[in-house]
DNA sequence: GGTTTATCCGCTGGGCCGTACGGATAAACG
DNA sequence: CGTTTATCCGTACGGCCCAGCGGATAAACC
């Protein structure tokens, strides 16, 4: 085990713990992630600012995926304030929450699909020396 | 088992189907996310937003993580492309991949600090009708 | 050369997450 | 009022992911 009395970068270490993501805001920023990670749900936020409101048997035509699995996926959209639901006889419409989250999560994603286009790609660069 | 041959609204249905995420973005974009999702990670590469470059235990050291777990995350950043390594001696010195992927992931990160910081807070309301 | 130090790798186990299935609810329709 | 339709819920199962441990590698130091 090693010991670590022994920082070899004592400012930069500082630095990180006054500059870095803290603990907790890093927690929070993952919860919200580990709901956008999802392939389905993304496609359901993507659609949503697309078309404004949905009823989850079109969305599910529409993506392809079976009602069950956009149900569910809306229902973690919901309990994590993303998406709202109006009711209309036995039917369900979906939207995402209005306000800034709306404006903010679209950014956010366009944000996303730009760094995702740049394709990171894992480059296996293992030889680096000086 | 529902039948949807009938959608409600087939507009949107199509509208979807050409604006929305497609199936293969959505996977690519969740396998980026699902790698910023975990917090170490993202304190991680915040970290290298804040200093360039670091070795292992520095960063351990300085976001109060064991030295196992900050390697394997730095191992995930380096085959997801987001991570590059130097090595000198026995050293390993990580640094943020050079170029528009480093701007581009400062914007995401910048843009979903925003996003969580809106604090979506699972508001239960489900008393809708009209 | 032997020891210490910094990091990495393979393996194992526990935990969480998403999907599928069956049934439940509740409205429309005749 | 019974059936059909659209959606929701509870449960069970399978899969992936991450922390921890031990050993391996490889450089520095005496």
């Amino acid at each position: 085990m090693t010991d670590h009395g022994h920082p070899v970068d004592p400012d930069r270490v500082t630095a990180v713990q006054h500059e870095a993501l803290s603990a907790s805001e890093a927690e929070a920023m993952g919860g919200l992630l580990t709901v956008l990670a999802d392939p389905l749900r993304a496609r359901i936020l993507s659609a949503l600012l697309a078309t404004q409101e949905m009823c989850v048997g079109d969305l599910a035509l529409a993506l392809g995926a079976s009602e069950d699995a956009v149900s569910y996926g809306l229902r973690l959209l919901r309990t994590a304030g993303l998406v709202r639901r109006r009711r209309e006889g036995r039917m369900g419409y979906y939207r995402l929450r209005d306000g800034a989250a709306r404006e903010a999560l679209e950014a956010s994603l366009s944000r996303l699909r730009h760094l995702t286009a740049l394709h990171p790609e894992a480059g296996a660069d293992e030889a680096d020396e000086e």
